[in-house]
DNA sequence: AGCACGCCGACT
DNA sequence: GTCGGCGTGCTC
């Protein structure tokens, strides 16, 4: 008989073998491939495929190695982000197989409720809802939409808790590494040695340990990143999606560009089982769909324990002359230590000053790979004074002398965490605040050069944790998830980062991280205060954050999304043109608009260039394609055919960043 | 996507 | 003389 075999790691869906009659779907073989030996999955038997030259599948490795609801999901993958079967199987086959893996016997741990606490009344009454439709054994989906504070994570561990005494297993998705350890510590004071994390750090046996150990039914509790998504899991009843809006869910670098939240949605209706999306901030495409019924809107307006939500005061930084910390927040900076209280400030953007510009010619200096500007870093422990391209981290020695008019010094424009960390500093020596141990930073940095380090992000919040410093002070790193009781300020530095974008997501990024990362603040006893430095208070995101009050901007972001007809409205692909020849990824942007032009059902704009023009050589441009959202967009899968020597295309089906 | 084959520059 | 650079093209 013949069979068809999907290899991972191959740009295609299947090849078809010769097989003995006893392999079934889902079975891993090995089969040759171009004189090599490869591991394929087999996804059809009794294939009708005429072709040439077929070869004989060599062995049969492991029976039932892919569940049949796991491989309807991989074909759904496969052919709603316009992938293939191979390019889904490199995200879900470990690279090298482990062959017969034995299971570590261990006792049956029960789940240990010592740190139980009682959920507060509206929490219980989203928990009701949710064990209600565990009962049923039946997919659905939750919106739990909750503001910051609220105690989502006290929910989630309810419903696992539920679900793992039935004895069945739950999957956790969170948006990042960072983030990964502080959910892990809530579930694993719960419950114990049942709870394991997969995070990028694993080595890959370890990974392949972990793969085989959860598919055999090790653990009841997995946390992970996106890709976890797709981790075979025995019995499993509950997704959890944490901070469903985050924008790492969605995979955009390379084939199958997918967004785990959507995945774990079918995940859940192929398996059969429940999942909750949760968020302080949905998605506007979430919080349609909750609208519309597809979701189960649960809602938790109030913080736990009667706690109020910080106050939200904006400075307009056009009144400011060009400070980058305005006189109202250095006070309340100056406050909040006096008072022995902590801080956090957010800027969102790493090194010591974004541009380095001759006062007498107006040179930049920029990357000579991506013409855009290089950013400034202050000399390190270990790194010299430094010019770096945020783009594509190529790095220069800085210069002083410009090399246009050589007519005197360069100065700095702008100010990045670097630049903000030693003017906190000045405040703090000028306070000279008795701190105790004089040798420990009372300002701490996280930012992606810090937490490149392994293990860094993690000690600096363990100090921050403990009170050992007062103010804490980052990129989005600092944004997401964090609970700190002792923190009664946060301070937005510039607000208006990601609003300057050039994407119709920018006010939805905006808002989303402004109310994360305010929602930091007065999160215990006393009660909290955020000060936002912004050149535009009158835009809506800013004001609505200030307010935080999440269906306000939906309802106005609403409106500007159905006049311009953008999602949820309608549904997105993003086409982008790469190549070294500028003239050639143009002329194939040019050619494929015009077909795309004649197709029915299809909107499309472009050829544009990329906000980012060149990169690494490369330069960028896209078409946007908008369809209605009942559009079968299959028919597009040709496109994948257009590339060419001087231009590849990397097509993206409901893109979050359109530039 | 990988991985081989293939045809030109700097090395033991 | 070869090692290896990455351009090109194929995989049941």
């Amino acid at each position: 008989m013949k069979v068809d075999i999907a290899i991972p790691r191959t740009k295609f869906d299947f090849f078809t073998y010769n097989a003995q009659d006893n392999l079934q779907v889902g079975d891993l073989v090995l089969v040759p491939l171009r004189n090599k030996l490869k591991y394929g999955i087999v996804i059809k038997i009794n294939s009708q495929r005429y072709i040439n030259g077929i070869k004989d599948v060599k062995e049969l490795i492991e029976e039932k190695f892919i569940s049949k609801n796991l491989l309807k999901l991989y074909k759904w993958i496969a052919d709603y982000y316009l992938s293939t079967l191979g390019e889904v199987l490199r995200l879900t086959v470990p690279s090298k197989i482990l062959k017969k893996y034995e299971p570590i016997e261990k006792p049956a741990a029960l789940p240990s409720l010592v740190k139980t606490s009682v959920p507060t009344y509206p929490q219980s009454n989203v928990i009701k809802r949710i064990l209600g439709a565990l009962k049923t054994n039946y997919f659905k989906t939750f919106l739990l939409y909750g503001i910051t504070g609220s105690g989502k994570t006290e929910v989630y561990l309810r419903c696992v808790d539920e679900v793992v005494k039935k004895g069945g297993r739950a999957l956790i998705l969170v948006p990042e590494i960072s983030m990964t350890h502080l959910i892990y510590k809530r579930f694993h004071e719960r419950f114990g040695n049942d709870v394991v994390t997969i995070h990028s750090s694993l080595s890959d046996k370890e990974r392949k340990r972990l793969w085989y150990a959860i598919k055999q039914g090790e653990y009841r509790i997995i946390i992970g990143p996106r890709s976890a998504i797709f981790v075979p899991i025995k019995d499993l009843k509950i997704i959890i999606v944490d901070e469903e809006h985050d924008h790492s869910y969605k995979e955009h670098d390379r084939m199958p560009r997918y967004n785990a939240r959507d995945v774990a949605v079918m995940r859940g209706k192929f398996e059969n089982i429940v999942v909750v999306l949760g968020s302080a901030t949905p998605q506007i495409e979430s919080f349609r769909n909750a609208g519309i019924g597809k979701y189960q809107l649960l809602t938790l307006k109030e913080r736990i324990d009667n706690r109020s939500l910080p106050e939200v005061e904006i400075i307009d930084l056009k009144k400011e002359n060009r400070k980058f910390i305005s006189p109202d927040l250095e006070l309340k900076i100056e406050e909040t230590l006096k008072k022995n209280e902590q801080i956090i400030l957010f800027l969102n953007r790493r090194g010591f000053a974004p541009n380095l510009i001759c006062p007498f010619c107006g040179f930049v200096a920029k990357c000579p790979y991506c013409n855009l500007p290089m950013v400034y870093h202050k000399p390190g422990k270990k790194e010299s004074a430094s010019l770096s391209c945020h783009i594509c981290s190529y790095k220069s020695k800085k210069i002083s002398i410009c090399p246009n008019c050589a007519r005197g010094t360069l100065l700095y424009r702008g100010a990045g965490t670097q630049r903000i960390e030693e003017m906190v500093n000045k405040i703090v020596k000028r306070l000279a605040l008795n701190h105790g141990q004089i040798d420990e930073p009372i300002v701490l940095r996280l930012d992606r050069d810090i937490a490149r380090k392994r293990g860094q992000a993690e000690k600096i919040f363990n100090i921050f944790e403990q009170g050992r410093a007062k103010v804490l002070l980052g990129t989005q790193l600092v944004t997401k998830g964090l609970d700190f009781p002792e923190v009664t300020l946060v301070g937005i530095v510039n607000a208006d980062v990601i609003l300057n974008f050039p994407d119709f997501r920018s006010s939805e990024r905006t808002f989303q991280i402004l109310t994360q990362v305010a929602g930091r603040s007065g999160r215990g006893k006393k009660p909290g205060k955020v000060l936002m430095q912004t050149y535009h208070p009158e835009q809506y995101s800013i004001l609505f954050s200030q307010l935080q009050n999440y269906p306000k901007f939906y309802s106005q972001e609403m409106k500007f999304r159905k006049e311009l007809n953008f999602p949820p409205f309608s549904k997105l692909i993003l086409l982008r043109f790469k190549g070294e020849d500028e003239k050639a990824v143009w002329n194939q942007a040019e050619k494929i608009f015009a077909i795309l032009s004649r197709m029915q059902n299809i909107k499309a704009f472009g050829p544009n260039n990329s906000f980012y023009y060149k990169i690494r050589k490369k330069y960028r441009v896209f078409i946007l394609l908008k369809t209605p959202k009942t559009f079968r967009h299959g028919k597009l899968r040709f496109l994948n055919s257009y590339k060419t020597k001087n231009c590849t295309l990397d097509i993206d089906v409901d893109p979050l960043e359109v530039f």
